[in-house]
RNA sequence: GGAGGAAUGGCGGAGUGGUCGAACGCACCGGUCUUGAAAACCGGAGACCCUUCACGGGGUCCGGGGGUUCGAAUCCCUCUUCCUCCGCCA
């Protein structure tokens, strides 16, 4: 959520920025300081009736001290009608304050300067290109087919237990999604990045921290009956394990690191791209977090991004890193890399990771703030980037590094597989 | 699920109708002392909103919401969470 104070100092510039990231209806910005500015000047009244009644309380205290009961008395009376202004005042302050925050948790966060400008995915910028292609054997297969060849995924299973897009891993399958687990967590760990298992349902008020609400609903799976969200994506818990909290400078930053499942209803995305592993309702993902410094925050966004590209030539992957232009960039994000992996058999790149910078957007709704070297309290910044996502990286591993008689797996994946080649 | 207790500042913890935004301790900042540090001593210091160029001034906040009262951290209602005991259970 953006503070109404930095509207109401860069309203052109304000609106310019939101521009650029597709966001048209600008005037909304000045709405919000238009009510804004009414909103203060009935508060200076409220204020200053307050003020009177809290003064009255006291004097008809001290009447009643000093014995003058008939006084105290009178002026009780008086303090009937001072009441009902305040109470009209509140009221009116009140509905203000709800209409702001209506359109303010509606708009976007503001672009990072060095987001492309553009409307789509088409105007994403690589910005580069990594790995080696793979050449592949005659009658290469798709990841879907390679997996029915090896029992390694029973879609139909899934479509029957659950609904489609929600696969079962079977065999080697399975334990190449667990092995990967364990890599990428181990590899965070390493890097200094503290684990996590969070819950998979969230609560609402995590759901608005981290922005999902309002903007996702309806894309989240959601429990009426206790009033709970299946997690879209780990950021959600793992963000949220520090809303209002005050931390101190030398605790930054924070690293936090998660494997969880995520849930996604991806209501109205059909027939393309949802053959196989391509999307799906249910997948697994682990998830790096940072909490950091406003004055760092994009250094630790160049880290993490070296991080889960040192995933990727680890798992001898073809990859490609995408700066997302203003149109494709998240409702929470200021600047956001997409990682895509080749898919071979598919031809096709798919988005494996999105490392994203937050700024202090999240920070603001999570009240997550820190006590600099001048004693003042500052919003922190959020960040966050997959490392990685399962089931494109299992598409690509699949398709990429087949061969006449079997899969070959990474080198780094052995130890934990136990396998060398499904076969 | 049943019975009882509790929720206070970054943390711990007093406070049961008026001068309480709140004692005290820890942590924090400044100073004295010290070659330096520690200890000790002295002092400062909550968050948020409105207003002011600034100094400052005003308001709100003691888990959330509502109520009683001229006046609520303190009384009442309600919700949430935590603890203890009982029951059930992976």
């Amino acid at each position: 959520m953006l503070l109404i104070k930095e509207l109401r100092d860069n309203r052109e510039s304000v609106k310019e920025r939101l521009w650029k990231r597709a966001f048209r209806n600008t005037e909304l910005i000045d709405e919000i300081i238009d009510l804004d500015e009414k909103r203060r000047s009935i508060k200076a009244e409220l204020d200053d009736l307050l003020n009177k009644t809290k003064t009255r309380s006291k004097e008809i205290g001290n009447l009643y001290k000093g014995g003058q009961r008939e006084e105290a008395e009178q002026m009780k009376a008086e303090m009937a009608s001072l009441k009902e202004q305040v109470r009209l005042r509140e009221d009116e302050h009140r509905k203000l304050e709800v209409k702001i925050e209506e359109i303010l948790v509606r708009i976007p966060n503001l672009p990072h300067e060095s987001v492309p400008a553009g409307s789509s995915d088409a105007d994403n910028v690589v910005v580069k290109e990594g790995g080696t292609m793979p050449s592949l054997p005659e009658g290469a297969q798709t990841h879907w087919e390679l997996a029915a060849k090896y029992d390694l995924i029973r879609f139909e299973a899934g479509t029957k237990i659950t609904g489609s897009g929600f696969p079962v891993f079977s065999g080697m399958g399975a334990r190449l999604q667990r092995a990967l687990v364990n890599f990428f967590l181990d590899r965070a760990t390493r890097a200094g990045y503290h684990e996590f298992s969070p819950p998979l349902l969230v609560n609402k008020d995590s759901a608005f921290a981290t922005g999902q609400l309002p903007d996702k609903d309806g894309q989240m799976y959601y429990i009426n009956e206790d009033d709970l969200y299946l997690i879209p994506t780990a950021e959600v818990p793992l963000t949220n394990l520090f809303r209002d909290k005050l931390l101190k400078e030398e605790d930054l930053p924070q690293k936090l690191v998660g494997y969880t499942p995520c849930f996604r209803r991806e209501a109205g995305s059909y027939g393309k791209d949802v053959r196989g592993l391509n999307r799906l309702h249910q997948f697994d993902k682990v998830e790096i977090v940072q909490i950091a410094h406003p004055e760092k925050s994009y250094e630790i966004l160049d880290q993490m991004i070296d991080h889960v590209e040192s995933l990727l030539l680890e798992l001898e992957l073809p990859y490609r890193l995408l700066r997302l232009c203003g149109g494709d960039l998240g409702f929470t994000s200021a600047l956001t890399f997409d990682f895509e992996v080749y898919s071979a058999a598919q031809q096709k790149w798919l988005e494996v990771s999105s490392v994203s910078n937050f700024e202090s957007f999240q920070a603001n709704r999570l009240k997550l703030r820190f006590k600099d070297k001048d004693g003042k309290n500052r919003l922190l910044h959020t960040l966050n980037g997959s490392a990685l996502a399962f089931p494109r990286i299992i598409a690509a591993l699949l398709e990429n590094k087949q061969t006449k008689d079997g899969i070959e797996m990474p080198a780094v994946l052995r130890p934990y597989l136990g396998f060398d080649k499904i076969a």
